[in-house]
DNA sequence: TCTATTTGGGTATGATGTATAACGATTATA
DNA sequence: TATAATCGTTATACATCATACCCAAATAGA
């Protein structure tokens, strides 16, 4: 859509709409119009915040969000391969090699060769991964998830997030 | 985070959780886990979600929603330059000029040097931009955001909108 | 005024995320 | 057994996003 990170800094505070009576050259803020009600805008705009609040609280285990979904989802689904956690998070099979390299290399999980269909490989948590998966709950819980539940608050946390599964499961 | 368009489609119907007393080798379902309460995971699928639904509806004009927003916000600010439309959106500069030049050569929009500072490019809508705006708009509201409001009804829509819109701008 | 800094648009470039085609090994099916 | 399908993988392409740097023009400071 839009939106990066970074920028949007330039946004001045309202003024009189006037002529500037008094005070320097600044041009008035723009006027955002319709676009703040596309969700699609804010819904973006949203996620971007909440992903970056994730990477800083848990900046500490070097983990991004889509790492610790899968650390998550292979400690919830023991034994099963590749082909079934990449899906499951809707990562593309071959993209989702180089990401089980990066955990593979820290030690994070393993691949065990199935003996029942030797093509296939399992999944494993280490017990490194284990360990890490554990902190990085602990650094979401008491600080990314506390964060949003003191902006939303409880009831409105979760109603926003029954929509937002609405959408994903029923748009 | 993860997901992306497609896959996922791989997600079984849930079963008994003994041992397959029947029927054929299909695993069961995995278990989703925590992840069905992280707010990032569910912001993220509902937005790619929301930005496949608005391609789609608009296709016919060939808009993305960044370029939609750009052509929103130009029509609305008028006399400003590139660098204040990016900023509001969250683009940054260097980026925003392929993004221009599409839009310039499809006669969309075009750069106009100012006369007072002959560096910087006024952003002008041009007829056609303003005619394809418009039918964009009808697009989305007739279709695109007509349909999430089937899906959650305008009071929770509303909601929605608010809440996003409260944590991209505090959170 | 003359220089130094800042600003606006642009190029080049790299990192990351996402998507498709195709391959070797293995398994399932005709 | 011959053929097709599946699993992990490689190669590749493309879009998005981010940084460093350049040139021209404007501004600030001496």
């Amino acid at each position: 859509m839009t939106v990066s990170k970074t920028a949007a800094d330039a946004v001045r505070t309202p003024r009189a709409r006037k002529e500037q009576p008094e005070g320097g050259p600044e041009s008035p803020a723009l006027q955002m119009g319709e676009l703040s009600e596309l969700l699609g805008y804010s819904l973006k705009r949203a996620q971007l915040k909440v992903f970056e609040d994730f990477l800083r609280c848990v900046a500490p285990l070097q983990l991004t969000p889509a790492q610790f979904s899968v650390l998550l989802l292979l400690d919830r689904n023991p034994g099963r391969n590749q082909t079934e956690i990449a899906s499951t998070l809707g990562i593309l099979r071959p993209n989702f090699v180089a990401m089980l390299d990066g955990l593979e290399s820290r030690d994070l999980c393993a691949r065990i060769r199935s003996t029942n269909d030797r093509r296939s490989h399992i999944l494993d948590l280490t017990d490194k991964g284990r360990a890490v998966l554990a902190r990085a709950k602990k650094l979401v819980a008491a600080k990314h998830e506390a964060r949003l539940n003191e902006l939303l608050g409880p009831a409105n946390r979760a109603a926003l997030r029954d929509m937002l599964a609405k959408i994903a499961e029923e748009f």
